[in-house]
DNA sequence: CCTGGTTTTGGTCGTCACGACTGTTACCTT
DNA sequence: AAGGTAACAGTCGTGACGACCAAAACCAGG
């Protein structure tokens, strides 16, 4: 934090030494890949305010704790996932009244899981479900406080991520197809790439991903069977995958 | 924010009615170029605790005002710009026991000024000086707090706007030549650029800069007088220059 | 067993962005 | 006026990347 550093200085009618008090909390969005788009799990609000409306989990920090560890907590608590793919803190919302309760400063987080399976099931299934993003920045669902824009600017961030971190692996498992991990790249993304330059690219030549012998058994729909693969090292350095530039003549960027 | 959730359950050995009162501050990382290097703004502490150490300057948020309100005002009261080019948080710190005093979490910004001249001037001449980000992250100079951790984020953060966001026009003037907008991603990523492919990426044919009749005056040591730009729109939709890569066999991306 | 459909996987090719390099212009200082 | 310096312009070769095509591997149904 730090004081006033003019200290000498007269408190132009303020005085540091009785700050105002605030509640911190700490919200998770946490985002998995379900039927091939990007879902969020949001929780129903069983206590006023916006009692019964869709909200992302969250909750206190301790004075004990870390915010990374407030956040590790709170969505171990709501998923029973106890280490998720991907936790990363992306943001902090303290607009005056945003809680009608008291001030309110909350820290974002977001988490990105595989295994879809189990996951609402962890939590009291009534009150815990998963929704396609689209469908809560839309507005077609109706998200408490200010959790819409929390929600958008996490997937927001998802998109710019994707392109220099390895966060693309955190939706597949410990061993996915390139198909599989094609399709994270097209659902966040919204748009269409080649398979064949798609593996090129990350099968090339470097450590991007490293053959497992097996093979993933084709779908009900035949087909070759995809071969199996697992992350390699480089993708802490950035992704291989970059957003296609449109082609068009004009050269503008994104 | 949101409480617990699962409101029924029994709170296991925590009542969040009875919520932990934390402070919060804001704190902000004022950097600016100078002599072509980048350099961060420091303010002298003059109370305890880390009394006379260096510090981001900073001040706790009122209860009436939202954050980025919060980073604007105190940006103001330290440097006497009541606008910076840019202006935008990028991280909140809340470890235990970072404050000795209290429990304090602290949203960070990052402000881009151009124009040094009468920045330090406006403050305590004494408390406030500019030095070096090689200084601040190296060690060289200590920092109050966690702050040196904040001014490494900050600074690793600008690495990655100047690729994807039009940063680095809030580090020169109204109006620029080629070469001083040049030394800010040299400065900035450590790396030399080529002038004449410079030019052309930026110059090339779009919108990127407008070019004003004008030219600068040439240094003392003579050379042909680099023309003058403005900073044209397309700036706010990404960068022109990407990182060199480092064009050796393997493909690592930076 | 054979055929058509589906998916993966490998190959080719043209375009163009980009870096390295060289040359020219315009202004300074002495 | 001469030399030096920095801005500005042109050229060229490499290579990355997208579009497209083709083969391989497997399933379902007849």
């Amino acid at each position: 934090m730090t004081t006033k550093t003019r200290s000498q200085a007269a408190p132009e009618g303020y005085d540091p030494s009785k700050f105002p008090a605030f509640a911190v909390t700490v919200d998770v969005v946490i985002l998995t890949m379900s039927e091939s788009r990007l879902h969020v799990l949001l929780v129903r609000r069983g206590v006023p305010p916006f009692q019964g409306m869709w909200a992302i989990p969250g909750g206190f920090k301790r004075p004990t704790e870390t915010l990374d560890e407030a956040a590790k907590r709170e969505l171990a608590e709501e998923t029973g996932v106890d280490s998720a793919s991907l936790l990363a803190q992306f943001g902090a919302y303290g607009d005056p009244g945003r809680d009608p309760r008291m001030n309110v400063v909350t820290v974002a987080y977001l988490a990105v899981l595989r295994e879809v399976a189990g996951i609402v099931a962890g939590t009291d299934a009534a009150a815990a479900t998963l929704v396609p993003v689209s469908a809560a920045l839309n507005g077609a669902i109706e998200l408490a406080f200010d959790h819409a824009r929390i929600v958008r600017d996490a997937v927001e961030r998802v998109r710019i991520d994707l392109e220099l971190t390895g966060i693309a692996t955190a939706f597949v498992g410990p061993t996915f197809t390139m198909a599989e991990l094609r399709a994270v790249y097209e659902a966040v993304w919204g748009v269409h790439l080649d398979g064949a330059n798609f593996r090129r690219r990350v099968g090339g030549e470097d450590g991007w991903v490293i053959p497992t012998g097996r093979r993933a058994r084709p779908g009900s729909t035949g087909g070759k069977p995809a071969e199996l693969f697992r992350a390699g090292r480089l993708w802490k350095q950035g992704g291989p995958i970059r957003y296609p530039q449109t082609t068009d003549k004009g050269k503008g960027k994104r």
